[in-house]
DNA sequence: GTCGTTGCAAAGCGTTTGCAACTAT
DNA sequence: ATAGTTGCAAACGCTTTGCAACGAC
């Protein structure tokens, strides 16, 4: 399942004339094995495992690629920007500000959601580029602030 | 209007023993006027216009400080960080992805949508904490990607 | 006189860019 | 052989930090 991913990328880039290199490899490997998000260091720090020397440029190159090509999308998190597959943008993030743990929404939500914002507005939501903050369970018995 | 949240601002500081400088005045004021929200770039810029010289280094020690004693709170946008009063914490920022155009939830729909998501997790979401990114009416002709 | 605050300079980080060497095709 | 790709080093933009001078109280 991974491994067929994996494989529709590659013949994506192939069929735009790009090169598969060992290092694109890797990284295409590394992000799509990823479930959720995953930050360029991190990223480079386990392509690195596969194949030693790559260089975080390359890392952010292809990141910039994939995005181009429709692979991925970003998100911005309290500590920067996470990539994740585009086949995954119904993930929307949810960041407790209390104690830093992650959840996410899936599936029918996020399309509930939007319905909400745009039927009120004329503005169609994409929930999952930014993430949504606030509190969890845990975290909600005492009040902020 | 503006010259009373000052003051009730620069009280809060000074009951916590905190002194009043010229420059910390002068981002005070410039903060509590800015509706919406502003980027530490622009407010340092705002700022010297007011009390020339003003490192941006004062700047960002300012908010850090403003917001610790509650008075700002910060969000993040496509191109970093931006704050904003917390009094205007119902105020959610929607960012068209397309133009770059910026709009904003007010009132009762944050409410609505927290209340939304509150009832089928049990997460509390922020809304004002990240901005929402989606298509605003405009760019909602074309599909993008 | 204290001790919080400031400006300055330097360091830190994450990210981008120019470029020559390399390599997939 | 051609043109895409990589690593390296340098440049960047934003933010943080150490520190001595300064200034509010």
């Amino acid at each position: 399942m991974n491994a067929s991913s994996d494989q529709s990328v590659l013949d994506l880039l192939r069929s735009r004339g790009l090169r598969m290199t060992p290092q694109r490899r890797a990284i295409v490997t590394e992000v799509m094995a990823s479930n959720g998000h995953i930050s360029p260091a991190s990223l480079a720090e386990r392509v690195r495992a596969r194949v030693p020397g790559v260089d975080p440029s390359t890392v952010y190159r292809t990141l910039d690629l994939l995005e181009e090509v429709g692979v991925l999308s970003h998100t911005h998190l309290e500590n920067g920007p996470e990539y994740h597959r585009l086949a995954d943008s119904r993930h929307v993030h949810l960041v407790c500000s209390s104690c830093g743990s992650e959840d996410s929404l899936s599936l029918a939500e996020p399309d509930r959601l939007r319905d909400l914002v745009a039927r009120h507005h004329s503005f169609a939501p994409d929930l999952t580029h930014f993430a949504i903050s606030g509190l969890c369970r845990r975290c909600q018995g005492r009040r902020p602030r």
